[in-house]
DNA sequence: ATGGCATGACAATCATGA
C-alpha cells in the first residue's frame, strides 16, 4: 500500500498532473494540501472515473485538505476529522480518517511568513493544538500517519543554504522544537528510514531557477508510529512531478508499507 | 536592500505563499 502527501497549489490548476500520476504512481492514499477550492467545486467525480473518492474540506482562494482513497485497494474511511477540535480556526488545514486500520492525519501547516509577523504566532498555537491532539489521537491508534505539508524543516540537511535560512521562518528553533516535539509523541520520520540523495527537497521557490539550481527546503514529511515505520518499505521524493510544465512549487512525497 | 514567480479574486492591483 501506498500512501502520499502532495501540496498542489491549486486542486484547479494542477487536476492534469494529479490525474496522470495517479494512474502512473498507483498510489492508494493519497493527502492533498492547497487545493484552494470550496467543497462546492470539489472534482469529486472526475477523480471517481480515475478511481479514487474523495474527502475534503475546503475554503475559497487559500488552504484546503483532501484524502483520496483508491477504489479497491482503500477500503472506506470513517472517523473523520475536519479541524483541530482544540483550535477556534476558520483556516481550513486538517483532515483525519481512519481507512483499513490505518490513522490518516493529513495537515496544512500554516507557513507563519516571518518570525517577527502574528502568522508566525498562530503557526506555534497550531502546532501546540496539533501536538495536543496527536496525543489523544495516538493513545487511541497503534498505526498512525502524520503527513502533510509541515513548513517546517526539520534539520539543516534539510536545506539548500543552511547559513542563510538560520532562524528563518520555516527553520528557525520554536519550529524545529515543535517538530521534534511530534517526533517524541513517539512518531519516525520516514524519510529518514532510508539512504537518500544528497540535497534532497519537497519545496522549491518558483522563483530563480530554484529547482535547477537544487535550491530547495525539505519541508512535506510522513511521519510514522513505530508498528508503520516497521514495515515501511521506501520513501521517496516524486522530483519528476516538479519538472513538468507549470508544476506545483511542492514535489509529492511517497511511503510504501507493506503488509498495510 | 529588494524582489523575483504563481495563484486567486477581481477586474488593476493585491494578499499570500515559503
Amino acid at each position: 500500500m501506498k500512501l502520499a502527501t502532495w501540496n498542489v497549489n491549486s486542486l484547479k490548476v494542477r487536476m492534469p498532473h494529479l490525474l496522470s500520476w495517479l494512474g502512473s504512481s498507483q498510489v492508494d492514499i493519497v493527502c492533498l494540501q492547497e487545493t484552494k477550492t470550496t467543497d462546492d467545486s470539489f472534482p469529486v467525480q472526475e477523480l471517481l472515473d480515475a478511481g479514487y473518492r474523495s474527502h475534503f474540506t475546503g475554503q475559497k482562494t487559500y488552504n484546503g485538505v483532501a484524502l483520496l482513497l483508491r477504489e479497491g485497494h482503500a477500503g472506506p474511511a470513517s472517523d473523520l476529522v475536519f479541524a483541530l477540535p482544540a483550535l477556534e480556526d476558520p483556516q481550513k488545514r486538517l483532515i483525519a480518517a481512519t481507512v483499513n486500520g490505518l490513522r490518516v492525519v493529513c495537515g496544512y501547516f500554516p507557513n507563519g511568513q516571518a518570525v517577527d509577523s502574528d502568522k508566525y504566532v498562530y503557526k506555534l498555537q497550531w502546532l501546540a493544538a496539533l501536538t495536543q491532539w496527536l496525543g489523544a489521537e495516538l493513545a487511541a491508534h497503534d498505526k498512525l500517519a502524520l503527513v502533510g505539508d509541515f513548513n517546517i524543516a526539520p534539520e539543516d540537511r534539510d536545506v539548500y543554504d543552511p547559513a542563510a535560512w538560520a532562524g528563518q521562518v520555516l527553520c528557525s528553533e520554536p519550529e524545529r522544537a515543535a517538530f521534534r516535539g511530534l517526533l517524541s509523541l513517539g512518531l519516525v520520520d520516514a524519510f529518514r528510514l532510508f539512504e537518500q540523495p544528497e540535497r534532497s527537497y519537497t519545496w522549491w521557490d518558483y522563483r530563480e531557477m530554484a529547482f535547477r539550481r537544487k535550491m530547495g527546503l525539505r519541508i512535506d514529511h510522513i511521519l510514522l508510529t513505530p508498528s508503520l515505520a516497521s514495515s515501511c518499505a521506501a520513501c521517496d521524493v516524486a522530483v519528476d512531478l516538479r519538472r513538468l510544465e507549470r508544476p506545483s512549487d511542492h514535489a509529492p512525497v511517497v511511503a510504501t508499507l507493506s503488509g498495510a
